[in-house]
DNA sequence: TTAATCTTGATAAATTTTGTCGGATATGTT
DNA sequence: AACATATCCGACAAAATTTATCAAGATTAA
C-alpha cells in the first residue's frame, strides 16, 4: 500500500504552481528544475492533469500552465482522479467490481479503509497542501506512536 | 494506492485457516486449492507470516499451518507487517525517512490519511473479518457515495 | 520406508511504473 | 519571415515490482 511517485511529483509540482503569482503561466522547464522532477515525465503528468480539468494550459513563447481555479477548490481526491490513481484496496473496489463482495470477508474491511482515506483526501484541498494548513494537532492525534502509547496506557490501567 | 494481491491472498487464506477446527494443522494445498491461490506461492507467503510471528508450522505428513495467536489477537496491521506491505504514503514514510519532511508541504497530509488507516488496521483483527464482525452501518457511514450525496445535500440547501 | 508436507533459494514471467525520444503544433518576439 | 520558447502526442525503453514457478532438501506420521 504505497503512493506512485507521480502522484507525489504531481502534487509537489501543483503546490509549486499554486505559489508562483497568479494569472501567469508558470513553464514545466521551471517547475521541472527547481522540484528536481524529470522534464518530460512531467510534460505527461501535466497532459493528464489538464485533461482532468485540474490545469490549464498557454501554448506557445512564454506560455505554460496554470491551476484551472482556486487552489482552495482543487481536492487532493480530485488530483488523484485525474491521475488515474484510484484509491483501491480490495478487487471489490475496481471498475469492474467483484462479484462475490457479498460472501467475501475482507469486503466490509477495505471498504471501511477506502472510505475513511477518501474522506480525508476529498476534504483536503491543494490550498490546504501548498500552505500547510494542515493541523498540527490534527496529525499527532493520529499519529501511530502515539495512539500506541495510548492503547498500551489504558491496557495497563484495565489490569 | 493500491493494495497487492500478497495481501489479499494472505487474509483470505488467514482467514479461510482461522475458520477451521483449531488445534489441528492445516495444509497449504487445502488453502490453496479452495481459494484458488497458486500452492507454490502462497507457501512463500505463509513462509513470511511464520517468520512473522502470525503462524506456526508442524511439519512432515499430516503437518501444515495454524495460527500463533489466538484470531482476535492478530491485527490486520500485523500481518501487513509481517509480509513486509507497510503502509507507506509519502516518501517521508519509509524506513530511511524524508531529510526536508519539515518544509515538505505534503508531509502533513500523508502523516493523517496513513494515521487514519492504521487506526484501523491497527483495532481490526483476524477474528474480525473472518467472521465479519465489521458494522454494516459503520461502512455505510464513510460509503464514498454516500457522503458525497450528503454534501451535495447540504451544498443545495446553503444557496 | 514411504508419502505427505513444510523450507529455502533461485529464477522466470508478467505487469506496472518510471522515464526517454522524436517530432508536431502553437505563439510571442525580433 | 525566422526564431525561440513551449505545449502536445504517441510510441518506446528501462527499471522496478509483483506474481508465479521450480528444484532440491528436511521433517515426520503412518
Amino acid at each position: 500500500m504505497r503512493l506512485s511517485t507521480t502522484a507525489r511529483y504531481s502534487l509537489r509540482a501543483l503546490s509549486d504552481l499554486s505559489s508562483s503569482p497568479n494569472n501567469e503561466p508558470v513553464s514545466i522547464s521551471g517547475i521541472a528544475s527547481r522540484q528536481n522532477i524529470p522534464v518530460t515525465y512531467l510534460e505527461q503528468i501535466f497532459g493528464k492533469l489538464r485533461r482532468g480539468g485540474i490545469l490549464e494550459s498557454v501554448r506557445g513563447a512564454q506560455g505554460g500552465y496554470m491551476l484551472a481555479r482556486p487552489a482552495n477548490d482543487i481536492t487532493i481526491s480530485e488530483i488523484l482522479q485525474a491521475l488515474g490513481e484510484p484509491v483501491i484496496f480490495g478487487s471489490c473496489q475496481t471498475e469492474k467490481g467483484c462479484e462475490n463482495a457479498v460472501t467475501c470477508p475482507t469486503f466490509n474491511l477495505w471498504r471501511k479503509v477506502k472510505g475513511s482515506v477518501d474522506e480525508i483526501l476529498r476534504t483536503t484541498t491543494l490550498e490546504d497542501i501548498a500552505d500547510e494548513k494542515i493541523s498540527l494537532l490534527e496529525t499527532q492525534a493520529l499519529d501511530p506512536e502515539r495512539v500506541e502509547a495510548k492503547r498500551k496506557a489504558e491496557e495497563s490501567k484495565g489490569e
